[in-house]
DNA sequence: AATGAATGAGACTTCATTCAT
DNA sequence: CATGAATGAAGTCTCATTCAT
């Protein structure tokens, strides 16, 4: 507890260099929201490197090239900041699915694929991003939170799944198929491959991902979906 | 940040009820390895409530009935009380699949479903160590010290998988299957239905998990799974 | 101990008048020179009221009328706030000394008097002075640094004296006399006439002192310095 | 301050070795005298080591190969404890001047040898004692104690000398000579040298101190005193 | 008598927040 | 708008003292 924190503040404030607070002052006068911005990006930076304990307003704003008093000016207070945050990130997701679903095209197994393929985007599982997640999953106080911010996002994309399989199934010939069953699947199976990513990145990359669920989606809709080279 | 934990006090005092006190005066002497157990239970108990950032030397010593100065004679510091704590649990994990694999008797599916349902077990799925672990997971000063603790025992459970899938292989006419992905996928499953079970409890159960396994192994291994229910 | 210490933070409260804090918040935006030197001053004040031992962060911050964190953000922490404060008071005494030096003019033997009467100068023998010198001294974890600390300053005073007292010699027609034994014999009747005023402070004045010194000085180089009234 | 008191617990775990403990176990029953002066011996040894700031019923007991509690049975408390070991020191050196004293035959000159050379008697010059005389001396709350416990000791001692001086002055055919001044001289070099021996023992001994005060009697009093080797 | 686990006050330190400039 | 010194509550840890054994 006490090491870490101890070591923090050095490396904070090699974030804090010359350049970024010379580029800090230079957009002195940066719109309200571009401010706001900044600082929720300080924010994932801090939160991924140091965990929601080790992150402080100097942290934050050590990486964000700013003062500590600017904070509380743009934010009601630290705990606003964090559900700032998680609103981004959650939004971010959104768009991101959102956006390659409308790029896929008609086809339905087009549109599966974008959507699992949008939860391994390299925006979503980098490092940072990541962190910052299971950092919020992890804190009892924001799971809460998380859970009412992201309930009706989430709710939206597992209606989109269960519409596409369903209209799935009613076009191959499959009988005795669960489909709330095989989208609780699809879920469990982009988080567990968050967490692995996150927790053993040498062994689990995002390409895994899409290949083991494609593999699931051609054991379960094998009229849609062929398996990718199985050796892999 | 600031508003939760002014709250918190309040209500950690609340576990500190007379009862408890007087307990513990009961058993001023209780052997070093008792206190030990019971601080590490507090500890799980407190992050659980609070989190890691919301959890004290108070809220603990509040949950285990006794006074804050307590935990710094059994343990040299809080760092060291949380890093107990993980090994704890981690312990308890191994200690649970170990001795259900043991009790699984000769049989290959057997044994790896005795593994499978280890998973699933009311004491690993309970809310309170599902959090922790998460609340481990999420914290990135913690999160090496979880790899390093763990990597063994992770190892140990992927080599044991590894090897029941390789002998069903050689025993079933399975041919292109990849022995490494199948096990990947069961981690990624186990670990995404742990997640799912913290943050949507009303929708995934340990049953499900179990189910939703069962049934990915019969699609991969069917000559040694049958599906269950698919209706279910 | 603890009694002491019981008693103190009273004592302590009592610097922290109404008038002080007042002045100190029309100070809000001191200079961090002027806070460091008001916070060495302070901890200066409550060392030698209170010892070491009874100094704590609230003592020195009720003597400076500031808030007790102000220390931790001007100082790394006490330990540090300790060693500027030795610093401090060895860069004053060589001052004090290097200053009178320069002001002797070019006769040895007034050389030889102003260093020793700067040792005797009002603004070392005050009774708070001595008391934080004698407080370093007596702590053993203190002495090592006040050592590194000062070493190089008592160095150059005993090279300056050294050569003095070497120029006297060859001037004058001492023959068998030893420098060394000089030098050393000032040096700890300083430090003696120091300990000796503070715990006897109506027995041992700093007159005495110069004119004990003076005396000592005609016995051993009577070509230079002549015996002070002798009935004193 | 807390980078010193960590490296202690160590340090002092080191003394309570187990033939240490063997030997306090053997002595169970020793009698309050003997258990008094184990548990002052090993203040003495802690002071020295640690300071007063850093001396801990623990360090102490850790000395005396004992366990915390028995502080408090022979003491009223920690308090008393360093009262106590204070008279302890304060006893200890006017046994070893009297003593000294006393064997010294009627030669006047003797007798003041006698008393100059008994403040540099290993067991007063030893590093452990000189420490831990001025840590008291160091220490504001102590030195009143200390004044008040001595003062009478110092008195004596005092009257001793000006007898002393005094006869010799009406013997030998001394002029104009101070007797009070020629006493304070011998005060002041006796406290210098203590604390030039414990800051600088490698270029102040024992040796010089009785040196260099028979080369300052010999001045004062030539007819009673020659001077030492003058090359010295 | 002696032990050492337990207590709880109080020390040092951190840090969200405020506010004069 | 922005800065950063200052505040003070709250956290971790230490340690004199107590007390069941």
């Amino acid at each position: 507890m006490t090491d870490q924190l101890k070591q923090r503040p050095v490396d904070a404030s090699v974030a804090t260099t010359k350049a970024n607070r010379i580029n800090a002052r230079s957009r002195r006068t940066a719109s309200k929201a571009v401010r706001r911005e900044q600082l929720i990006e300080a924010t994932i930076e801090s939160i991924s490197r140091y965990g929601i304990s080790g992150t402080t307003m100097n942290t934050v704003t050590g990486f964000a090239g700013l003062s500590v008093g600017i904070v509380n000016f743009h934010f009601k207070n630290k705990e606003t900041l964090y559900q700032e945050t998680l609103r981004f990130l959650g939004e971010e997701h959104r768009d991101l699915w959102k956006g390659d679903l409308e790029k896929a095209g008609d086809d339905l197994s087009n549109q599966l694929l974008a959507i699992v393929d949008s939860h391994f985007h390299p925006n979503l599982c980098s490092r940072n991003k990541l962190t910052v997640w299971f950092a919020f999953y992890g804190e009892a106080g924001y799971r809460q939170r998380y859970r009412a911010l992201m309930q009706e996002i989430d709710a939206e994309r597992w209606d989109i799944l269960r519409n596409l399989c369903s209209k799935m199934i009613s076009q191959g010939g499959y009988s005795d198929l669960n489909v709330e069953s095989v989208i609780k699947t699809l879920e469990v199976m982009f988080d567990g491959f968050w967490l692995n990513m996150l927790i053993y990145p040498n062994q689990f990359h995002p390409d895994d991902g899409k290949r083991q669920i494609r593999d699931f989606l051609a054991l379960k809709l094998p009229e849609h979906f062929s398996a990718t080279n199985p050796h892999v």
